[in-house]
DNA sequence: ATGGCCTGATCTTCAGGA
């Protein structure tokens, strides 16, 4: 079976070639952030005529998590149980389900914007919540995975230079604790192949030639439990879904199970 | 090759992204 993970900065925008990259790929389920979308909006028809049922969470023009799978999608869950609020809004960030006898979860962190903003402690707090509510899963022993965009860079590693974020965040120690104590419930980080450099960076971004440059970070991560992991045949970065016109500025992280 | 932001709405200007 084989799962990905992409935030595709407007499924409107992008679906041409993300109807196009899901039959090229050969992807059975597909963790979506970022469909910028209502719920009405959703590509359901064009997604269906490719054999995929979806399952959404999203209100408009900011967020949006979607599930999209041809291996069934049973037991939907939107949100996050005891998640908090931003401004008082519960934002569309999560939703999670189960394709093909595997417990999945598709997130879009809170970016935080800047470490003094209010939105760096909504991330923190969001953390936090989305931990308590996959413990349960992730200490199971049916094959269970959180995919997403986490907005973190999981080490200095995982940037293109450090220097450059300095107090930013993304990289802050707090973020990486937050990051460590997701994964202290049992889950671990699937780390994928790089297809090209060293490093397998997963957004780019759209300015200053940042893509040609190389200029990436590590943020769109793959954290599953002891099941899912002992599953995993290969994962990769397909960043060749960054090259050229109409592309996210994300690019989708692959993964192949044998289950 | 991959090329100096993109997206959708408050719509010709701006917030938000990271």
């Amino acid at each position: 079976m084989r799962i990905a993970t992409y935030n595709v900065n407007s499924i409107t925008a992008r679906l041409p070639r993300l109807l196009a990259w899901l039959e090229s790929s050969g992807t059975d389920v597909l963790c979506v952030q970022e469909t910028k979308c209502s719920a009405e909006q959703f590509p359901h028809a064009e997604l269906r005529e490719l054999g995929y049922e979806a399952a959404v969470n999203a209100t408009g023009r900011w967020n949006g998590v979607a599930l999209v799978s041809k291996v069934g999608l049973a037991d939907v869950v939107l949100g996050l149980s005891e998640g908090p609020d931003y401004e008082g809004v519960q934002e569309p960030r999560a939703i999670s389900a189960t394709c093909g006898g595997v417990r999945l979860w598709s997130v879009y962190v809170p970016n935080g914007r800047e470490v003094a903003h209010d939105h760096y402690g909504y991330k923190l707090d969001w953390f936090r919540a989305l931990a308590a509510a996959v413990a349960e899963d992730a200490a199971g022993e049916r094959p269970f995975a959180v995919l997403g965009d986490f907005n973190v860079a999981p080490t200095d590693e995982d940037v293109y230079d450090p220097s450059v974020f300095e107090g930013a965040t993304h990289v802050s120690p707090a973020e990486r604790t937050a990051l460590e104590a997701l994964r202290a419930v049992g889950l671990s980080d699937v780390f994928p192949r790089a297809l090209k450099y060293d490093r397998p960076y997963t957004f780019w971004d759209y300015r200053m030639l940042a893509f040609p440059k190389n200029r990436g970070m590590r943020i769109d991560l793959v954290y599953g439990n002891a099941a899912f992991t002992g599953a995993v045949t290969d994962s990769y970065v397909d960043r060749e879904e960054r090259k050229g016109k109409g592309a996210s500025d994300h690019a989708p992280v692959v993964v192949d199970l044998k289950l």
